[in-house]
DNA sequence: GATATTTTGTAGCTATCGATACAGAAAGGA
DNA sequence: TCCTTTCTGTATCGATAGCTACAAAATATC
């Protein structure tokens, strides 16, 4: 018995697609209910049934937002041959995702509710705990390339993780701000450029 | 014939200042009146007849900010003697600003309205304008270091510009997550590490 | 002291916010 | 066919948003 009463007359996946593009293009607070159910096609009391409330919407948002367009993005970390690779190839795909003509430019979970005051305290959590997953995982890899001996044993990775996120965060408001394809991307060339100097030297403060 | 009428209650330079914590705090949407008025100690229709309107407000707000705050870490950048002093100074007194223990950390400029939809547009339109002024002012410091001989010619000023500026929009994200001084410093450390490979190659892609 | 001018606090305006009560509509099971 | 279950649209909830009308209070001018 899977099925019983009347079916619902939206699909879930996609109006909850269409509600992460709401949420993109204009964080958290900013969008309204209004907003949401219009861009999903329904109303309100179907969007508190399906999903409970606006918060928890938005938390389910960003996690189709990690699933899909984040992945494309991160993925490469574990898979690049060299952290070196791995790197570049995440300011290089940030850089190309970022300029998309059909999406929001820049990172929701940048962008959505940066302020981290005034706005629902769970959403800013869940996000800062997205954000800070991206150095953790940068930071193991490059540890991981000191064991494969790509990098000297005195690598500072948790410096450079760091130095990455926070030029691949700032990629975001470039982006949002409206930087081109190639202005993003000759940023990445920018910090690769320095990559050799940077894993040659330690970072003890 | 200076003086008519009741003299003002507050003075306004520190209730302006009072409003531009707020905002700080907690960007333009999420600062309600109720949260300036208070903070400011006067009521609303005192508000309105001081500044005009929450918008008018705000843009005082970033005046002063810029004024005050941000003129810490931009003013070196036409005195320092090299480009390449001006920009680490400039990273440099970017992470001690944004981790004073008696400030909002982060840029307002920033992380007041990064969204750029749904808010208000003259906020946005003004916080852009003065995030790309930063771009310019670098760019322009960059420019003279080539005339001075201090980098070749071939040096891509925008793109150097373009790439400092926004590892510094990164650092407010990573500031407003908590990222303490030292992660900061080191941050900087990590780009400036670069500069010799920085300015000796070209971007012209 | 009387009048003109400006600021103050109270109280309330309209609009919108996120969230719901409720009854009718659409399906399966008896 | 009747009942149960689930979803839908309408209409609305209380709270709060930004903003303002209004009269009392406080000063200068006459």
């Amino acid at each position: 018995m899977p099925q019983r009463g009347r079916p619902p007359g939206f699909d879930r996946e996609s109006a909850l697609r269409q509600a992460m593009e709401v949420f993109w293009t204009k964080g958290f607070d900013n969008a309204s209910l209004t907003d949401l159910t219009r861009a999903m096609g329904i109303n309100s009391p179907s969007l508190y049934a399906a999903f409970g409330s606006k918060e928890a919407l938005f938390k389910e948002a960003v996690e189709l937002y990690s699933r899909t367009e984040g992945s494309g993005i991160w993925e490469q970390v574990e898979t690049a041959p060299t952290a070196r690779d791995a790197i570049a190839q995440v300011l290089r795909t940030t850089a190309e995702a970022f300029t998309r003509g059909d999406e929001p430019r820049g990172c929701l979970i940048v962008l959505a509710a940066p302020q981290m005051q005034g706005a629902n305290p769970g959403v800013c959590d869940a996000l800062k705990a997205r954000r800070q997953h991206n150095v953790c995982q940068l930071e193991r890899r490059l540890q991981r390339a000191i064991n494969e001996n790509e990098l000297p044993a005195s690598t500072d990775c948790r410096a450079i993780a760091n130095y990455f996120v926070t030029l691949q965060h700032g990629m975001s408001i470039q982006a949002r701000d409206g930087a081109s394809r190639e202005t993003l991307l000759a940023i990445a060339d920018c910090a690769m450029s320095g990559w050799e100097a940077l894993v040659g030297v330690s970072h003890e403060a």
